[in-house]
DNA sequence: GTTAGCACTCTATGTTTGTGAGTGCTAACT
DNA sequence: AGTTAGCACTCACAAACATAGAGTGCTAAC
């Protein structure tokens, strides 16, 4: 399918102008703020070859025209590109979230406050681990008559820890000889690795300490298992509120109770799981949500130091700034993916 | 302000009703479902009389009635006690807190959402540290050639950790000394009382390590900064667009952004500073807000450990089910006190 | 290929009218 | 004195209708 130039000039103008005023478009309001040189009359002309095309809709007969999803799929994929974006899309926040590498958690929700603050539409941000995540150091710490402080390193750089209570008061030097062993046998195993064969060595390794060993894999299996829980942060719904497309407010409700319940969000996240840089984009009815056939969604992967990835989403009405929010997430996966 | 026995009756059924079904209660409602044993007449009688003290409200002529604040206030006070809760409000979640006892943020967000799932309203939980918090513990562990991971347990059960990079490799046994003479000189002080003059003395005598203390000073620092930050958390919001009260959107909108930038809250909840135990009930307008007047918050402190504080907040429509709501924060505030 | 002119369509808005729910008052009743 | 039947009254809400205006498609002329 090829265009004719003017054509294509008065698709822009007509999604340009949606994007902004989310008003159907008619003829004369082409004419008037995009000088075409035209009259109002050949516009429609072209328009109703649009509408033919599949491009252009009309709410109802008297009405403008508001551009499809297959318009704006052509948007996307084709005439975007000429555009240029207009301030700097993000700052630079890599000092910000380098603070919270420790805590994936507390990672992606800071990435999803940016992105929603930044776009002003609703942010999602998914973490799943890469590999499955191994021991990296064991440190237990004396810190009272008989709470033992366990201190894991789990892969490059998530640390985490629990205090428990020891049957009896075990000394700092003692917790250090148990530590080595520990350290010695489950160091560079994931979870999965730590069978009933490899507890019972430990086990008579660790002679009249054998008893410690119990709370501890406890502690280690639910802190690993909670790290590589795929999770996934929602932010700034409220912005969702702020669109005319959602003044229905049963629609608005459904759609939120969507987001929260991330399940679906999952889904549709994970369809394309690893093309890390790559920005997607699904329009309206693509997601194949009807809770969210109203909304588009764009979408990246970030890969973290090959630890840890997900998925960096932007979700708001179909007659979103594309534009923007491409260019924002582009910029933004950059720097997390270099953190 | 003493009313006659049946006209409580009657208040009670016109609180109860409109509190179920949201709609201005007739007179001959209250007969049929509540049988009163005289007629829709009398009842009239009564309710203009009730109508006279302030307790009742006509959205117009030819509707119901419905309570005033002074009556939700009257029957927060006062009646509500005679009745009996449905079911046991809420479940033992003292497991489920208890293993994100280390980690204040990640506890308060469960929490939030705990209450936000049972009551069905928005809830909110705030957090501040009741004294400064103090240095517990520290430890240095080499985990790289020159990574070194900074342990810290800050009051009694907060453990928060750190990677950095030191300029040279250290190995384990000087971290060890390192930690020693850390510990020594600052275990149990707050960050206020780590002044020139200490942190002089102990470069002293960490002697050729001295390099050292600069970025451990730095993460202590931030990190207690860090905890010491009062915070929030809200979850359920999703809950108040069910209400037909919100069916206006802009007063949704409006209410949703009030939540959303936690000051306003933090004003409220912070009214009342350290109760605990106690349920605050405010009603509508009482919180002073206006965003939010259409709104009734329940509330109450508590207290964990005597290290950290915070208050426990339910937000609904003024026609809330106090009942429940003060008898979940109830049951809540005392498991989440016993922690 | 472009455009002025015009009839046509359909929404949005305002007006009118009818209906029903619920009231307050009065007069009769217990 | 308290209760109640009866009734006129008020007012929101919904349906029915009228009107204005925005925008179109088509036709014929340029």
């Amino acid at each position: 399918m090829t265009l004719g130039e003017r054509k294509i000039r008065i698709l822009m103008a007509i999604i340009d102008d949606y994007i902004k005023n989310a008003e159907p478009v008619g003829s004369s309001t082409i004419v008037k703020k995009y000088d075409m040189g035209v009259s109002p009359a050949t516009i429609r002309n072209e328009m109703a070859d649009l509408e033919g095309l599949g491009l252009l809709m009309q709410p109802h007969t008297s009405a403008g025209r508001i551009p499809s999803e297959k318009a704006y799929r052509l948007y996307v994929n084709e005439l975007m590109k000429q555009k240029q974006v207009g301030n700097a899309p993000i700052a630079d926040i890599g000092g910000v979230l380098r603070t919270k590498l420790d805590d994936p958690d507390e990672l992606i929700r800071e990435i999803a406050r940016i992105v929603s603050k930044n776009t002003h539409y609703a942010a999602i941000v998914t973490k799943s681990q890469i590999r499955k995540s191994t021991i990296r150091y064991i440190q237990l710490i004396n810190i009272d008559e008989n709470s033992v402080l366990l201190v894991l390193v789990i892969n490059k750089d998530i640390v985490k820890n629990h205090i428990f209570k020891a049957n009896a008061s075990i000394a700092q030097e003692e917790l250090d000889i148990i530590s080595k062993i520990l350290n010695k046998n489950f160091t560079n195993h994931s979870i999965q690795e730590i069978n009933i064969e490899l507890i019972k060595k430990v086990g008579a390794e660790l002679g009249e300490y054998k008893n410690i060993l119990a709370p501890i894999l406890e502690v280690i299996a639910g802190t690993i298992k909670a790290i590589d829980k795929p999770d996934c942060s929602v932010s700034g719904m409220n912005n969702i509120l702020d669109f005319p497309e959602f003044s229905n407010l049963d629609k608005a409700r459904d759609m939120m109770k969507f987001l929260d319940e991330s399940e679906g969000i999952f889904k549709i996240l994970n369809q394309y799981p690893n093309d890390s840089g790559k920005i997607r984009v699904r329009i309206g009815s693509e997601s194949g949500f009807s809770q969210i056939d109203q909304c588009s969604i764009v979408s990246g992967s970030y890969n973290i130091n090959d630890s840890m990835y997900g998925t960096i989403a932007v979700i708001g009405p179909i007659r979103m700034d594309y534009l923007n929010a491409v260019a924002l997430l582009e910029n933004l996966i950059r720097q997390v993916n270099r953190l």
